[in-house]
RNA sequence: GGGCAUAUAGCUCAGCUGGUUAGAGCGCUACAUUGACAUUGUAGAGGUCAGAGGUUCGAGUCCUCUUAUGCCCACCA
């Protein structure tokens, strides 16, 4: 072995003349303390993260193993599409955990061989990129129609950039091995192509059509939004009861009643009967309208006056009463909020002038009945909480209830059902699928049309003489309209009818040839939180299911939402956010991905706080401790192949200990549970290993000759591997520590270790029991008052422990095997049968709990119910713990 | 109005198919310069497992009801 910094070594000796034997004796044994530029074995006393860690990235990004195709085994895939995150450029927690699980998984089933492909990428994220560019414009004093289109986006284009450039950096400071040569943008040529591609091929099978139909209007973005884009707050609102005809009705919304055409009644209600099927005149305060009286069983006749004015054109519910009973529609409010004509004198208000002027009007006529408070659901836009004007519009849709001929004859939605119903797609936690098929048997048909600037073009253009023309490219649509002069559809698509082609447009679809597309369609996983599983997991599936004929996946993990230590929401405004990359650089990437893992289930939410970060770096600092130890016990840094072969006990033991956490960690890692296999872990780690295993190696290895190598091996083999397991979580230090190893070969792309032969639970036991001895050694020295520096005699007499852990016992427990006679009598000890010098003296508490257990074990022993019910094994276990606490009584 | 989840030590959570005197980490108390680690070690205090019934020889664990909290869905105008 190489003795560096001889130099300092002879300084020291020579001014301490007197320890010259010590110290070089400490330095040969102890050369890691050595500065760290100029030895590469040495590792600083703490771990410190921000020393390594971009350079340990870095390191993985150019070994190239990130690209599946790199890899130096060529296995089965396993592919996760990483979701892109959201288009502020601020990396959150909720993405820090994202990516954490996802890493997690990619870099165990890369160290189990298999061909991982993670796939990192962002969308362009319609409306919220646009929102946010629109108030960046807003804070110059300026906005997108003063820009023109083509500005506009070009402002949006560079907004983009850069906060993806941001976003990809800090996805790196999380360790994500995901394939950056492979990174997608929803926006590229080739996803654009697979965009309309879609799109057309869903025309031409009649399952895009246009049409006018209700929709859900931001009269902020100026756009159309689905349903599920649709937020309810909560909100005390005014019901105003007017009248109306021979009528009362009670609205929240009275300037809609100005384009009623239906009145709707309960089919029994007997107040109404002779109105049935009439239309009536109605004026309200000078305006007229006419309404037809229709009966339908959903009216609720207890509510308010029983009668409902139906209003077709800017209501949901009233524009399915218009479809069955043949109502007309009148439009009342255009897209910008404002009152149309068919407002008569209210026209060109905005809806909240003209609600006042025309109550003020009702008032002022005799017609309004009354005004209550109303407790109510207001309906507002998800990106900007503007309130929603529902308005009848010509749109594009999505039809999800059309039958589709190549597929069976089946719709998207039976398509999306069935995929999850027969098993192929597993979604966790389980009880998800439920939500899922709920809210896909009452899903209506999809508006996909936004009328934001920022988007897919709708591949659709019209000719002089209004002639539609559906297909890929501008080019093509010139040549279909034969010299006629086109024009595009204005509008662009929803962004999540692009993120919903995302698992295979990202892999070269529509060519089926392509090689990725073969190799890694289906992905494996779908990792992603729970509060998107309708607007994108949903139409994932139901995309892929028609336009690949596959699912998209076949495993969807949702985790749930980092909240805070009170289970509130991170925001800005509670002033409780915790800003990942500030943790990161307070204590280290590892502890931010290990605390985000620890406790967290999935669908469950997770609360993090700062301690707990704070918790999870003393553990990473732990696991290099524990290393570092290791290392300057070892003469020679290396790995070991083979599980060594012991005769002793507690080596024989950890062994044991740790081939069931093998086994158990690649279980749960099986099952997706990651908090437990990393609490295992965790536990093994400090309390097995480092707490017991370690110190014992310590105090057997002083004891050795020179030359032994004592338990090096055992130490390195447990080393080796629990770095292995820990990869997946923590994967920084365990890099770094693996380097001391010198194997020149990148942990990350090492093997993943099997548990090896049978776990000796006997001596699981022997182990448990004298780390258990010891343990109570030292607390008959504490409760003594015996100081920890004082060494008191101690005779240990036992069949059951070996004669060489004897010694072990005393040095652990500090205290000094003696073989002098000993009133055995008065010191005997229940436990293993020791028998030491110190007394305990029980204190009346625990004498009394001790007889209160030993009671209720003769209870249940005289219980001829539970002997001859119970399993005799369980009969057995009780009469042992019955005999050990009368025995610990009597002591 | 439906549906789902959660309720275990001061805090955050384990406790899987019922049998442990109910565990861990943080925090708290006392002690400690133990040949890696004070980002440490040792020992200790702290819980009638939300409440009430039930099934069982036996329930934190299964069933029913109640309470509290959180979330999702829904067209009560």
């Amino acid at each position: 072995m190489p003795i560096p910094f001889e130099g300092s070594a002879f300084l020291l000796t020579k001014i301490l003349i007197k320890y010259t034997i010590l110290v070089s004796i400490y330095f040969f044994r102890y050369p890691f303390y050595m500065d760290k530029e100029t030895d590469n074995f040495s590792l600083a006393k703490a771990y410190e993260p921000q020393a390594y860690e971009d350079e340990i990235y870095q390191a993985w990004e150019a070994s190239g193993f990130f690209n599946p195709d790199n890899l130096p085994t060529q296995g089965e895939a396993f592919s996760i599409a990483m979701p892109p995150p959201n288009a502020t450029g601020i990396l959150h927690l909720g993405h820090a955990s994202a990516l954490a699980y996802e890493d997690l998984m990619i870099r165990y089933k890369r160290l189990q061989g298999l061909q991982t492909l993670w796939l990192p990428g962002t969308d362009h994220a319609a409306i919220a990129t646009q929102t946010k560019v629109e108030k960046i414009l807003a804070s110059e004093g300026t906005d997108r129609h003063i820009l023109g289109r083509d500005k506009f986006l070009a402002r949006v284009k560079d907004y983009v950039a850069n906060s993806r450039d941001i976003i990809k950096n800090q996805t790196k400071k999380m360790g994500s091995s995901c394939d950056w040569s492979r990174e997608a943008y929803t926006f590229s040529d080739d996803l654009s192509q697979a965009v309309n591609t879609a799109f057309v091929r869903m025309y031409d099978d009649g399952l895009i059509y246009r049409g006018l139909r209700i929709v859900n209007w931001c009269p902020r973005c100026a756009s159309t939004l689905a349903d599920d884009e649709v937020e309810y707050q909560e909100q005390v609102g005014k019901l105003y009861y007017i009248k109306y005809g021979p009528f009362v009705v009670a609205t929240t919304r009275p300037e809609t009643k100005l384009a009623d055409t239906g009145l709707a009644v309960h089919p029994d209600d007997a107040r109404y009967k002779n109105y049935l099927g009439q239309e009536i005149e109605i004026d309200l305060a000078g305006h007229k309208i006419t309404v037809k009286v229709f009966a339908d069983s959903q009216v609720d006749p207890e509510f308010g006056s029983g009668a409902i004015g139906v209003t077709p054109a800017h209501s949901a519910v009233d524009y399915e009463f218009a479809q069955k009973n043949n109502l007309k529609i009148i439009k009342l409010i255009d897209e910008q909020g404002h009152i149309l004509a068919s407002g008569g004198k209210y026209t060109g208000l905005d809806v909240q002038e003209a609600r006042a002027k025309f109550l003020a009007d009702l008032e002022s006529a005799g017609l309004l009945v009354k005004v209550e408070d109303y407790p109510n659901n207001l309906s507002v836009c998800y990106r900007c909480s503007t309130a929603i004007e529902p308005l009848t519009s010509e749109q594009w849709f999505v039809a999800v209830d059309k039958k589709i001929a190549h597929r069976g004859n089946k719709t998207l939605k039976e398509l999306a059902i069935e995929a999850v119903k027969s098993g192929d797609i597993k979604i966790l936690p389980d009880r998800f699928e439920k939500v899922y098929y709920h809210w896909m048997e009452n899903l209506h048909d999809w508006c996909i049309s936004r009328q934001i600037w920022w988007g897919h073009r709708i591949p659709v253009w019209y000719t002089e003489d209004h002639e539609k023309i559906v297909t890929l490219n501008e080019a093509e649509a010139s040549k279909l309209a034969q010299g006629k002069k086109i024009t595009q559809d204005p509008d662009t698509l929803d962004t999540w009818f692009s993120s919903a082609l995302w698992t295979f447009s990202t892999l070269g679809w529509p060519n089926e040839e392509a090689k990725d597309f073969i190799k890694f369609h289906p992905t494996t996983v779908m990792e992603t939180g729970y509060d998107i599983l309708f607007f994108w997991v949903a139409r994932m599936i139901l995309m892929s299911e028609y336009l690949v004929g596959t699912k998209p996946f076949a495993t969807v993990y949702l985790h749930g939402m980092v909240r805070d230590k009170e289970g509130r929401k991170l925001s800005k405004s509670l002033g409780n956010g915790i800003d990942p990359l500030d943790m990161i650089s307070q204590y280290g990437t590892d502890a931010l991905r290990l605390s985000l893992m620890m406790g967290a289930a999935p669908g469950a939410d997770l609360k993090l706080y700062e301690e707990k970060i704070a918790g999870s770096r003393n553990f990473v600092n732990k696991l290099w401790n524990i290393s570092r130890f290791i290392f300057s016990q070892t003469t020679d840094i290396h790995t070991v192949d083979v599980e060594p072969q012991t005769t002793d006990k507690l080596d024989q033991a950890i062994l044991a200990k740790f081939n069931k956490l093998n086994k158990e960690v690649t279980e749960h890692l099986d099952k997706y549970e990651f908090s437990l296999a990393a609490i295992k872990l965790y536990q093994f780690t400090w309390t097995d290993f480092a707490d017991s295993y370690v110190e014992i190696a310590k105090k057997q290895t002083l004891r050795r000759a020179q030359g032994d190598v004592g338990k090096e091996d055992i130490l390195l083999y447990i080393l080796e591997r629990l770095l292995k397991l820990w990869h997946p979580f923590i994967p920084f230090v365990t890099e770094v520590i693996w380097k001391q190893f010198q194997t020149n070969a990148l942990l990350m792309v090492e093997h993943w270790p099997k548990a090896q032969g049978k776990i000796d639970a006997q001596a699981i036991l022997y182990f448990d029991g004298l780390v258990g001895v010891i343990s109570y050694l030292r607390e008959l020295k504490a409760e003594n008052k015996i100081s920890p520096s004082e060494f008191p005699p101690c005779k240990i007499l036992s069949e059951e422990v070996n004669r060489e852990h004897l010694q072990l016992i005393a040095d652990l427990a500090r205290v000094k095997l003696t073989s002098e006679d000993i009133d055995v009598e008065s010191a005997k000890i229940w436990f293993c049968e020791i028998y030491i010098n110190l007394k305990k003296e029980m204190s009346p508490k625990e004498k009394a709990e001790l007889e209160n257990y030993i009671k209720s074990l003769e209870a249940k022993l005289a219980n001829e119910n539970f002997v001859s019910n119970a399993p005799a094994q369980v009969v057995e276990e009780n009469q042992k713990k019955l005999a050990a606490a009368k025995n610990k009584l009597n002591n």
